[in-house]
RNA sequence: GGAUAGAUGGCCGAGCGGUCGAAGGCGCACGAUUGGAAAUCGUGUGUACCCCCAAAGGGUACCGUGAGUUCGAAUCUCACUCUAUCCGCCA
C-alpha cells in the first residue's frame, strides 16, 4: 500500500508509476482516488463534530438536574440519530477508499528497465559456461526414468495433474539442496525457521496476494483457510501490527514450508516434469529492515548475492535477469530473477526471484518500528528472495550434470549433504 | 470432537454502566543526588485519524474482532476469532 498523504503530494509521479507498471486510468483513477479521499475527510470531520457534542451531552446529564435530564436526553438522542446516518456513509466510503488503496501497486524503482512484458527484462550479466555435451544430453525427465527416480506417472492417477514423486537418491538431492542453502542461511546471519502453509485470508492481503490474484491460490472453505504459495505469505505477517524497537532490526528469516499454487494461468505450459507443480518445497530468505530505500538497496544485492552463490555451489550457469516495470508485480519496488541454463530447452528457466517491496507490506500488515533517534514511527521495508525451489531446481541439476550413461554428478559443496557421494545414478 | 477458563497499554495487573486512554507496579526516557555508578527521589512515557498552511492548540476513535442495548459501554447482550487447561483422538 501506499501512503495517501504521498499520493496526493505527488500526483505526477504516481501516475507516471503507475503507467510504467501497466495501470491504465480505467484501472485506477487518481483523480477518483483523491476526490474519494476528500470526501471521506468531509465525513470524518463532520461525523466526529457531531460525536463531540454528543459527547458533551452525555457527560452533561450526570450533573444536570432531573427536570432538564429529558430535554437533554432527548436531545442526545436526536444527534445519535443523525451521527448513524453519516457514519453508514462514512463506512460505505471508507470502505471504497480502502479497497481503492489496497489495489494500488508499489512504486517502480528508478533503476527498473521500462517496459510492459517479460520482454524488456534486461539481462544484467551471465555467469558460468554453457556446458558444450559430446553426446546428445537427455531431458531431466528421461534421466529419471532410466534411473528409477520418479513415479510420475502413477502419482498423476492418484494425485492429478502437475505433482510429483521422486525417490532414491533424487529425493535425497531434494533434500539436501535445502539442507545446504539453510546452512548457507544460517551462516549469512538468517534465523532458521520452519513455518505452516495455512494461511488465514488477512496474510495474503497483507502479502499483496489479494485482491490481486485469487485465482492463483489453493482455499479450503469448509475452514475458511488458504494454502500458502511461499513462506514469504506467513513470515510477512508473522511480526504484523508489531511495533518493533529499531534495535530488533534487520531481522532475517530462512523459511521452509512446502507451497502450493493453482497455477490456473499456466495451462498448457510446462505439463511434463518438475518445472511447474501445484505443490513443491521451499526455501525462502525473507529480510525486514529499517525504512531506508539505501538500507533496504542494499539488503536486495545481499539477497541476490545469496542466491548466486546458491547456483555457483551448485555449478549451474546461470544469468541475472532485472525485471521491468510492467512485469513485476504489483507489491515490488525492483526485482532480480535467476535463471539457470536448461540444455533440454536451449534456454534459462527461472529458479530465483528476489524483490524490494519498501513499505508496501509494510502498511498492509501495519508492521513498524520506533526509530532511536527521533522516537519516531516508521513502518519497515521488507524484501523477499528464493532460497532454492524443489523440485524446479532439480531440473537443471539433472541435465546439467548428467554424463553420457545417466548417471549424475554431485558439485563438491553438496556431497557432504549427499553422504559423500560424488555421483548418483543407476549405472554408477 | 466434548468440558471449563480467559483475551485490558512495551510487560504484569486493577477496573465490571458516567469522574477511564484507563489505578498500581515493572520497564523505558529525562532531571536531581554522586568523583562515577548502584540505590533513592522528581518528571514524563500508546497508536491512528480529523480540523489547522504549519506550529501551538482543539477534537474523534481504539481495553481480542464485529454487531447490539443505552443519553452514555473496557464494564451489559449476541456472534465470531484466538489462547490456556482437562478428556477423547492422532503423525
Amino acid at each position: 500500500m501506499l501512503d495517501i498523504k504521498f499520493i496526493i503530494e505527488n500526483l505526477d509521479t504516481v501516475r507516471d508509476g503507475l503507467e510504467k507498471k501497466g495501470y491504465t486510468k480505467d484501472v485506477l483513477d487518481l483523480d477518483a482516488l483523491t476526490a474519494l479521499y476528500k470526501e471521506v475527510n468531509k465525513l470524518k470531520t463532520s461525523s466526529q463534530s457531531i460525536a463531540e457534542e454528543k459527547n458533551k451531552l452525555s457527560n452533561a446529564i450526570k450533573s444536570a438536574s432531573s427536570e432538564e435530564r429529558p430535554s437533554i436526553i432527548a436531545k442526545s438522542k436526536a444527534l445519535g440519530e443523525e451521527f448513524k446516518l453519516l457514519q453508514d456513509e462514512l463506512n460505505t466510503k471508507q470502505d471504497e477508499f480502502n479497497l481503492m488503496m489496497l489495489k494500488m501497486p508499489n512504486m517502480p524503482s528508478p533503476e527498473s528497465p521500462i517496459g510492459p512484458d517479460d520482454s524488456a527484462n534486461v539481462v544484467r550479466r551471465k555467469v558460468g559456461n554453457i556446458r558444450e555435451f559430446s553426446f546428445t544430453p537427455r531431458d531431466h525427465i528421461e534421466l529419471m526414468e532410466i534411473n528409477d527416480w520418479s513415479e510420475m506417472e502413477r502419482i498423476a492417477k492418484v494425485s492429478g495433474s502437475r505433482t510429483y514423486a521422486i525417490k532414491n537418491d533424487l529425493a535425497q538431492l531434494e533434500l539436501a539442496m535445502h539442507m545446504m542453502v539453510l546452512d548457507k542461511l544460517r551462516e549469512h546471519g538468517f534465523t532458521v525457521i520452519t513455518v505452516p502453509s495455512i494461511s488465514k485470508e488477512k496474510p495474503l492481503y497483507g502479502q499483496g496476494y489479494l485482491p490481486f490474484s485469487r485465482d492463483e491460490v489453493y482455499h479450503l472453505p469448509n475452514d475458511d483457510v488458504y494454502l500458502s504459495g511461499t513462506a514469504e505469505l506467513i513470515l510477512n505477517s508473522l511480526r504484523a501490527d508489531e511495533i518493533l524497537t529499531e534495535n530488533e532490526l534487520p531481522i532475517l528469516y530462512a523459511g521452509f514450508s512446502p507451497c502450493f499454487r493453482r497455477e490456473a494461468g499456466a495451462a498448457g505450459k510446462d505439463t511434463r516434469g518438475l518445472v511447474r507443480v501445484h505443490q513443491f518445497m521451499k526455501t525462502e530468505q525473507f529480510v525486514i529492515c529499517k525504512n531506508d530505500i539505501n538500507e533496504s538497496e542494499k539488503w536486495h544485492q545481499k539477497l541476490l548475492q545469496i542466491s548466486e552463490e546458491v547456483l555457483q555451489d551448485l555449478e549451474l550457469p546461470y544469468q541475472v535477469l532485472e525485471v521491468c516495470t510492467g512485469d513485476m508485480g504489483a507489491p515490488k519496488y525492483r526485482q532480480y530473477d535467476l535463471e539457470a541454463w536448461v540444455p533440454s530447452q536451449n534456454c534459462y528457466r527461472e529458479t530465483h526471484s528476489c524483490s524490494n517491496i519498501t513499505e508496501w507490506q509494510a502498511r498492509r500488515t501495519n508492521l513498524r518500528y520506533r526509530e532511536n533517534e527521533s522516537g519516531k514511527v516508521k513502518f519497515v521495508h521488507t524484501l523477499n528472495n528464493t532460497g532454492i525451489a524443489t523440485p524446479r531446481a532439480l531440473v537443471p541439476f539433472m541435465e546439467n550434470h548428467q554424463n553420457e550413461d545417466g548417471t549424475v554428478n554431485i558439485p563438491v559443496k553438496l556431497q557432504p549433504y549427499m553422504g559423500g557421494k560424488k555421483i548418483i545414478g543407476k549405472n554408477c
